[in-house]
RNA sequence: GCGGGUAUGUUGAAAUUGGUAGACAAGCAAGACUUAGGAUCUUGUGCCCCGUGCGUGUGGGUUCGAGUCCCACUACCCGCACCA
């Protein structure tokens, strides 16, 4: 009997599918174990062999943990809402909703082909209203929370206002909020919500019509689409992210992620320890403070000069009105700019004298104070004090406009460049003369605030997330505006569901604003939606407890399965979702809706699978292709092959003809009667004929042999290009496993008792396995499989007592043939019920141990001994032996170096 | 510029964490079986001047012993980038 993968896949997915194999209760007797996957956009052109990667080394760890007695959650969603469809949709006509359905059922077919475990009872997709409910209700637990900087978490909005009436809070005092009308009083109660509509300069994308996150914008240039962007200042809904900005950074310590990862994220919360020091300043006769913040108090001696950044709103106040036409003209022309052409000039130095002058607080020196686009107003105060000699933009800024340079440690040369490191000895600068930069930047903290010059401050480069897209297809935002006061919809009327339009066409205002009757109590409702990470914050918590309709995940239900005890997924994340569900979750933790304050516990970030492209080499002019190896004889335009009609770079002629009509009557030259292509590691894509589908290759060689390549490819972090080249060598070994137990008419296996040499070789391998899985080591774990398949085929050893726990191991990385394989050895429950095989040290154990002998650390010759031989045992029997002379003949022995079951290493002169 | 990572045969890679470098595959070569093979099975395959030789990006160091540890450098990949 052949290894039938076809019928043993479709035989097994349709069994796992009927018995609900794979279905997670909560179940108070084991240990739970949630293993979790970045769910997927459904996008329209489908899997490509990249996507599962993640998706097969988390199936077979959640296999693995099941056979471990661990109660595994597994489950798989879709994140629904998103562009694309839109897009399609302004195209076509077609309700993003219909495309999406689609995309989700075609995804639907190819992961089911694989073989995954997933527990689809639990499938979410963010596009449901009864579960976009539940993102609409974290909104609104936001919007009615604030966050309170001495308790250190979120607290409801009523605490807030008790406090006000009480005492007053911040610059808000009793009277003026006795005194203060509805109007106002949202107002001020809006710069404290956790979610809040604030004016801000924003991400506006004028291609897409909406605004971005800082997350969505990369040099410039939408991710999504690549349109430009301006920053445009308008009110937005945002999420005060930036409040949770320290928490965020100090618990990323606790969290077994990457450190290549969790340094991104450092670097995007970008935390920086500094003084925010006020300096006075005049502009004819008007005296104004003005506050800067920089991390390098210790050079305030050397500050020659003050910047604002253009959008400040100090602007106004210290422009002289000799400067006003020349200020308003460079404000002007910096606002021209879009943000593309900003980071494409920062090279470049511009700016404008404003016409006031600062004081500096610790000499009493009067400095000018310039407007320049370096500086930034979303940062710090957006005000900075410039140190020349020590700062490089300054430099730049002081070489520009002629500004002076005063140097403030003992022998640096600031000639040509500033001297930005933090070391050497200060001079020029009072009491700090003599003092290392270390010391120095301390006691100007110090200094600064004792003689109540300004505080020690710490400042974080995350900000706040706009969270309003003025797009269709996405959550709405469950407030409506009543005279102009925006308020939440009630709870019990959630979810509240996205309305139809009669187009999606674009007209310059939100879509929502189209649609009929979006109104609540008579007032019109917001007519933004929600931008996508939204659905993605907190799905993790809703797979717990799919289908409540009473809360987001019932309590008792959070407390069993409480946080993700591995997450596995691409590092695309890290500075979006992976902040954003973070934020997400800490906030349902400070009210107490989660009883774990940090999402995910472990993530393993999986590699891209790039695309391996194939060239074929067109002779200029012609329609005649030549070979790889002939190519340089002639002029020729290198174009894109698709990968499926080349195997081992060896293009098949009339499937190219075929390929497309402009080829079809296309010349060769050959070498060697073949047609070599050249190629090349790109992304995988489309238009690079380079995107191999998982379905073909379950189509020829089954799933079981996808799963197996794609881990033995290489380390599951890492990156590697597909190439299908190696696929045949994992296929034979599922032949050579199935041989096993069958030849061609029989059943082999047998109950005759296993010898040791055979229980040598499959302890071994649990061993092996289990040490590697725990790791992610699969590519090893999948070797030492071969290996020892290899050794009991030598052995012909067919024996149940060997290949049960063989099969079992073997599960979680193929499940279909184990399954098939289970149950022909006469089990009628599913492989996925057993349990893993115990390993026995003793069994795997080698009777006699081969030490390696060096001489001078060079290896000369190797002496098998008894394992149990004690290191002086060892020493005897080497010196003892024959090979040993031969080498030491003229030469004396100095030392002999043994090290038990390793090596022995013999010194000699 | 700042931060993180990687570097081993023709290719993907492995190395018990300081102890026989190249496991296991792929590719290639030779052979067997076969009407045939993109099937199956053997065997070989780091390099060379074939030795007590050389060899893990380069140059040093520590050690009886270094792919692994330390120092300096180079190349590539990823992230951030006028963040004061």
């Amino acid at each position: 009997m052949d290894y039938d993968f076809k019928s043993i896949e479709s035989k097994w997915q349709a069994y796992w599918a009927a018995n609900k194999t794979n279905k997670a209760v909560e179940d108070a007797s084991k240990p739970k174990y949630y293993v979790l996957d970045m769910f997927p956009y459904p996008s329209g052109a489908g899997l490509h062999v990249g996507h599962p990667l993640g998706y097969i080394a988390s199936d077979i760890y959640s296999r693995y943990k099941r056979l471990r007695g661990f109660n595994v959650l597994h489950p798989m969603g879709y994140d629904a809402f998103g562009l694309p469809a839109e897009q399609y949709a302004i195209q076509t006509g077609q309700h993003p909703e219909v495309t999406t359905m689609q995309n989700i059922a075609r995804y639907r077919s190819q992961l089911d082909r694989i073989g995954f475990s997933f527990d689809w009872d639990r499938e979410v997709r963010t596009c449901d209203p009864a579960y976009y409910k539940w993102t609409q209700w974290a909104f609104l637990k936001m919007f009615d929370s604030w966050y309170d900087p001495e308790a250190g978490k979120a607290r409801p909005i009523s605490e807030l206002v008790a406090r006000i009436e009480k005492e007053g809070y911040e610059d808000v005092t009793q009277e003026q909020w006795a005194s203060a009308d509805e109007k106002e009083k949202s107002d001020i109660l809006m710069r404290y919500r956790i979610a809040y509509l604030g004016e801000t300069s924003v991400n506006w994308c004028e291609g897409l019509g909406t605004v971005l996150a800082n997350d969505e914008v990369k040099d410039g240039l939408s991710v999504r689409g690549g349109f430009p962007v301006e920053q445009k200042k308008m009110k937005q809904w945002q999420l005060r992210v930036s409040a949770y900005a320290g928490r965020l950074l100090d618990s990323l310590d606790r969290l077994d992620w990457s450190d290549s990862l969790k340094e991104m994220q450092r670097n995007w919360i970008g935390r920086s320890d500094g003084t925010e020091m006020v300096f006075n300043t005049v502009c004819e006769g008007r005296e104004l403070p003005v506050t800067i913040f920089t991390t390098r108090a210790d050079t305030v001696f050397g500050v020659t000069f003050m910047v604002l950044a253009p959008e400040s709103e100090l602007v106004d106040q210290l422009t002289s009105s000799a400067q006003k036409e020349a200020v308003a003209a460079y404000i002007k022309e910096v606002k021209k700019k879009t943000e593309r052409e900003r980071i494409a000039e920062t090279k470049t130095v511009t700016g404008v004298f404003s016409g006031a002058y600062g004081i500096n607080p610790l000499t009493g020196e009067k400095i000018p104070v310039w407007i320049s686009e370096y500086v930034l107003a979303g940062y710090g105060t957006g005000a900075i004090m410039a140190v020349p000699a020590h700062d490089s933009r300054d430099y730049a800024f002081a070489k520009k406009f002629n500004l002076p340079i005063v140097p403030l440690i003992e022998g640096c040369d600031v000639s040509e460049e500033s001297f930005d490191a933090k070391e050497g000895i200060m001079c020029n600068s009072g009491f700090l003369n003599g003092m290392t930069v270390a010391q120095a930047i301390e006691a100007a903290k110090d200094y600064v605030e004792a003689h109540g010059l300004g505080r020690r401050r710490t400042n974080y480069r995350l900000r706040d997330a706009i969270f309003s897209r003025q797009r269709y297809w996405g959550e709405p935002f469950p407030i409506y505006y009543k005279d102009g006061i925006p308020c939440p919809v009630d709870e019990a009327d959630l979810p509240l569901v996205l309305p139809e339009i009669d187009s999606y066409k674009p007209t310059g205002e939100a879509p929502l604003a189209r649609a009929k009757d979006w109104t609540y109590k008579g007032y019109p409702l917001e007519t933004s939606t929600m931008p996508g990470f939204a659905g993605s914050s907190a799905y993790y918590l809703r797979y717990m407890d799919p289908h409540n309709d009473k809360a987001l995940v019932d309590r008792a239900v959070n407390e069993y399965w409480r946080s993700v005890d591995l997450y596995v997924g691409g590092t695309e994340h890290a500075t979006g979702h992976l902040i954003y569900s973070r934020f997400w979750n800490k906030f349902l933790y400070d009210l107490g809706y989660v009883c774990e304050d940090e999402p995910f516990r472990k993530l393993v970030n999986q590699g891209m699978i790039q695309g391996r492209s194939n060239f074929v080499y067109r002779i200029v002019g012609t329609n005649k292709f030549v070979s790889l190896g002939l190519k340089d004889n002639y002029e020729t335009t290198e174009i894109h092959v698709d990968v499926n009609i080349v195997h081992n770079d060896r293009l098949d002629l009339e499937a190219f003809r075929a390929w497309r009509p402009d080829f079809a009557d296309a010349e060769f030259i050959l070498e060697d009667g073949e047609y070599v292509c050249g190629w090349a590691i790109e992304k995988m894509s489309k238009s690079m004929y380079n995107v191999v589908n998982p379905d073909l290759v379950c189509d020829t060689y089954g799933a079981d042999t996808l799963r197996l390549y794609e881990m033995f490819l290489g380390p599951v972090e890492q990156s590697k290009p597909w190439d299908t080249k190696g696929i045949d060598g994992v296929n034979r070994f599922l032949k050579k496993f199935w041989r096993l137990f069958h030849d061609r008419d029989n059943w082999l296996v047998t109950d005759e008792k296993a010898t040791p040499a055979e229980l040598k070789v499959l302890h071994k391998l649990i061993g092996k396995v289990q040490e590697d899985v725990e790791n992610f080591s699969y590519n090893t774990s999948i070797s030492a499989f071969m290996i020892a398949v290899g050794e009991l085929a030598q052995m012909k050893c067919s024996k149940r007592e060997i290949l049960e726990p063989m099969v079992i191991m073997l599960s979680p990385f193929a499940p279909h043939i184990t399954e098939e394989l289970y149950h022909q050895l006469g089990h009628d429950s599913s492989v996925t019920t057993a349990s893993f095989p115990e390993f026995i040290p003793a069994l795997a154990a080698e009777d006699n141990v081969t030490y390696p002998v060096q001489f001078n650390g060079k290896m000369r010759f190797t002496i098998d001994l008894p394992k149990s031989a004690t290191p002086a045992e060892v020493e005897a029997a080497v010196r003892a032996s024959s090979q040993t002379e031969k080498y030491v003949t003229g030469l004396t022995i100095v030392k002999v170096i043994v090290v038990p079951g390793r090596i022995v290493n013999i010194v000699v002169r």
